[in-house]
DNA sequence: TAAACATATGAATTGAATTTCATATGTAAA
DNA sequence: TTTACATATGAAATTCAATTCATATGTTTA
C-alpha cells in the first residue's frame, strides 16, 4: 500500500506527473474525455458537441493521443476517436469525489 | 460505485476539475507539495530544498493556500507551511501508478 | 479526374501563468 | 527604536499554451 508516494521523488518523476497533470487540465480536453467515454465520436461530431473549432478540436486531439488518453481509427473519409486509457477515468473519478466533497 | 463519472458532467464541473488539475500540473507546486508530505516547512527551507527563489515560492505557495492544498502559521519570523489537504496524494498515488504503468 | 468532404497542420495571434525585481509588511533582537 | 531577518506582494518581463486562420493532405463520389 502507498508503496509510490513514500519512495523519494525524482525530478523525472514529477516531470511525469506535470505532463499528465497538464494534458487533463485543459477544459477542452477533460470534455472531450468525458464525451468519449460515452461513445466513440469523429472530430466533426466532437467539434459540433462541444461547439468548438474543428481545428482546436483537431489540435487538442493530438496532445491527447500523443499522450496516449486516446486513439483514432479511420473510416471512409472520417477519424474515429476513443478512449485508449481507462485508468484516467479512475483518477478522474477520485477528483469528483474529492471536489464533491470540497463543497460540502 | 463509479457515481460521480456516470453521472452527467456539466460545464462547471469540468471547471473544478480543470482547476485543481492546473493547480497540481505546476512541478514548482508538486515539488512543494511533495516535499510537505514529509514534514512541515517555512517558505525559506522550501526555497532552499528546491532551489527556488523566495519570491517565486511565495508565490505558489498562495497558490496552493487559495485551493485549500497547504495552511500555514507564523512561528516567529517563519511562516511555517503544511499539507491542508491529504486527499489529494490519493489522487497523486493513483497517477504514480498510473505512470509506472505506462512506463512498462 | 475533378469536386466535395473530413481532418490535420504550420504559423500567427491571443491569452494566461510563472518568474523576477523591487519593495512593503511584520516580527524579533540588538 | 533602529537594524536585521523572513515572508508577502504588485508590477513588469518572460515563458508557455490555446485558438484561429489559411491551407495542405487524404478519401470518397460524381
Amino acid at each position: 500500500m502507498d508503496t509510490s508516494t513514500t519512495s523519494p521523488i525524482n525530478k523525472e518523476k514529477i516531470q511525469s506527473i506535470s505532463k499528465l497533470f497538464k494534458v487533463i487540465s485543459d477544459p477542452t480536453r477533460l470534455s472531450i474525455l468525458f464525451l468519449l467515454q460515452k461513445e466513440e465520436l469523429s472530430v466533426g461530431s466532437i467539434s459540433l458537441a462541444l461547439d468548438i473549432e474543428q481545428s482546436a478540436i483537431s489540435h487538442q486531439l493530438r496532445t491527447l493521443r500523443e499522450s496516449r488518453l486516446v486513439k483514432a481509427r479511420r473510416e471512409g473519409k472520417s477519424m474515429i476517436y476513443s478512449l485508449d486509457d481507462l485508468h484516467v477515468f479512475s483518477i478522474l473519478d477520485q477528483v469528483l469525489t474529492h471536489i464533491n466533497e470540497l463543497e460540502k
